[in-house]
DNA sequence: CGGCTACATAAAATCGTTTTAACCAGCTGA
DNA sequence: TCAGCTGGTTAAAACGATTTTATGTAGCCG
């Protein structure tokens, strides 16, 4: 009756892989890792044991003896935000190509949430992090980026020293919007933000007052803040549709904005794009599902993650250059709730600022 | 020139701290831990010491030494699907609020990948596993549950042996959702779901059964299987519109089904609840941004989460009784998409089946 | 046949903590 | 006086792997 061949007692070591087998620990280790060589003999003895105890190495040990986890972690504004929910998605998959695992953490949109759990991410060893920071600033979480393992900032945080940063091309994508809109003849055109301290919304906002200043309607801007909840949004747009002067054509620049938008029109019983032309920025399977369905701009989710994995990993295997800045298109795609404004939405509009 | 002092050098250890608080490595670590009492002025001087080199310490080493790593592995079919999100999110916060981290991994409905994935998470030493199985069967990951951490299993998986085990009462849900159909004297009602088998889904399909066998129309039940993608169920839903008897109500039973039926009815320009009666399985804000509301039967996410961790916390902390398996009641919205059968519909159906 | 190379293996050091167990001083109660 | 306790302290062991260093063996050459 050996005592190292019982299957459930105590976990198995490498240890007692090496006893069944008559080998030194190293030898195991060797066998497995596959750093040198082992005779063939014996590479079959050792596999033998480790088939019978159903032995798995322990991580935990190994990563502390290697000085390297093969952990990411991620730490994003909001998981219930389909952006994000898709990014991290994408990410992990890559990072499981690779044989890295994630380890996720929402912030919330606060920063001190966000500064604790960067705190816990470098306790816990982590040899990089991808983060979508709270603010574009990282002076909540660290003094420098000297102070953390090798970080991508994606999506927020663009351009902050001593990081690699991709990020949507959010000034082109808006900009180009708001010609769309433009094009079709539309001259009042609010655009929905849920804040206006994130760079990448600022973005969307430079954009869209570019492409306002090309047509010489720079006056004409006007930007409202929903902030970061659906209804929020939505008591912020049905205020500005119950104006009298109210704008043809609304450019919601968020995933929550536009749920917003879209709500309070319907709660208003008007429609798009009769009333008025609505473009989203973020798409989704829903944007054609919608009854007319919503021209939307979208961001390349896919590739944005995996831009960020690719440079991640670039910097953990050392095989990174020059900190990177990269800035990925997004596509416009038009569909109905864009049209050129109605004549009685003219009208209205005449009979409004006289 | 103190070398103990310099901030950037070799991230500090344990025995830099106590080196420079003339004290043992033993000495701080009871100070960070508490486990022990310290005399007053020795504990300052480590607290400054700490303070002092920025230390933080090494969770690795610590995991590997207590045997707990305060990490939960969670295991989801997809995290694009907003209820996984919406549940992993939820369960993330509690969790940290108790000082564990998750680590999270997606078996995109794989049961290979999931068992790898199982795998590795088993290697990491994660305390605790949540998973939302590929199968209602772990035959894929383990033998059986004594393989494994303390597991609970969450949406699927219901009832199997070895495990803490939740999810929504399915069955019930499907059965008042049908209900309701049939109040509203529907009694051509197809109930579309992604796959026939998952427990989940078998149990919404059972429900629906039974709820047209109380009233008497047994014969009357029709189920079609759109698969896991939105094009796959708007491919089998436009088929399914496209009969001289189609259905005057469709019952959507998850929500890529949802989604593919709201896209099949479009795209065959048909109208609900004009010509046939919506009913959503998971709710979510865009059912309050359609253009007629969508009636949903929503899963209670939250609590979902909740007790998924509640459970698992109390396994973690030895202070759980009996395995449990718990159903939690779903809530019926009824909104606009689902109306009596119209005349036109009641004639349309008549004349194809006789 | 001594000495060198090459390779396989064993033994020991290491990673950074926590915990055990031993020690010590001071105090109590018999 | 001394055994027994208590609170505080620390050296050393332990956690489970990998890596370094040392050892041994065989083959080859001059």
């Amino acid at each position: 009756m050996n005592d190292t061949s019982r299957r459930s007692g105590k976990i198995p070591t490498i240890r007692d892989v090496a006893e069944l087998a008559s080998v030194a620990p190293a030898t195991v280790s060797n066998v497995l890792t596959g750093r040198r060589p082992v005779a063939e003999e014996r590479r079959k003895r050792v596999l033998a044991a480790v088939a019978q105890l159903g032995y798995r190495p322990n991580h935990l040990a190994a990563s502390l003896r290697r000085q390297e986890t093969r952990t990411i972690g991620i730490v994003i504004p909001d998981l219930t935000n389909p952006f994000f929910a898709a990014l991290v998605h994408r990410i992990e998959e890559l990072a499981a190509e690779s044989d890295y695992q994630i380890l996720l953490m929402s912030s919330n949109e606060d920063v001190e949430q966000e500064a604790h759990r960067v705190q816990v991410m470098l306790a816990r060893q982590t040899d990089g992090l991808i983060i979508s920071p709270a603010r574009d600033d990282i002076s909540a979480f660290a003094h420098s980026a000297a102070d953390l393992p090798p970080t991508v900032l994606v999506d927020r945080g663009f351009g902050l020293a001593g990081f690699d940063t991709i990020a949507a091309d959010n000034f082109d994508a808006a900009k180009r919007g708001c010609q769309h809109l433009l094009d079709l003849g539309h001259v009042d055109i609010v655009l929905v933000v849920s804040d206006t301290s994130l760079a990448n919304i600022s973005d969307r906002i430079a954009g869209y007052r570019d492409a306002l200043s090309e047509a010489g309607l720079a006056h004409k801007a006007r930007v409202i803040v929903g902030g970061f909840t659906v209804d929020g949004c939505r008591g912020t747009i049905e205020q500005e549709l119950r104006r009298a002067d109210r704008p043809t054509a609304i450019f919601s620049a968020a995933y929550i904005a536009t749920l917003g938008a879209i709500k309070a029109i319907r709660a208003l019983d008007l429609e798009f794009p009769g009333n008025v032309s609505l473009l989203s920025f973020d798409d989704s399977d829903w944007m054609t599902a919608l009854r007319p369905y919503v021209s939307a701009v979208a961001q390349p989710v896919d590739e944005l993650a995996a831009e960020s994995w690719r440079l991640l990993k670039q910097r953990l295997t050392g095989t990174g250059g020059e900190l990177a800045r990269v800035r990925l298109p997004c596509s416009l795609h038009v569909r109905e709730s864009t049209r050129p404004p109605s004549t009685a939405q003219r009208k209205r509009r005449l009979e409004a600022t006289t």
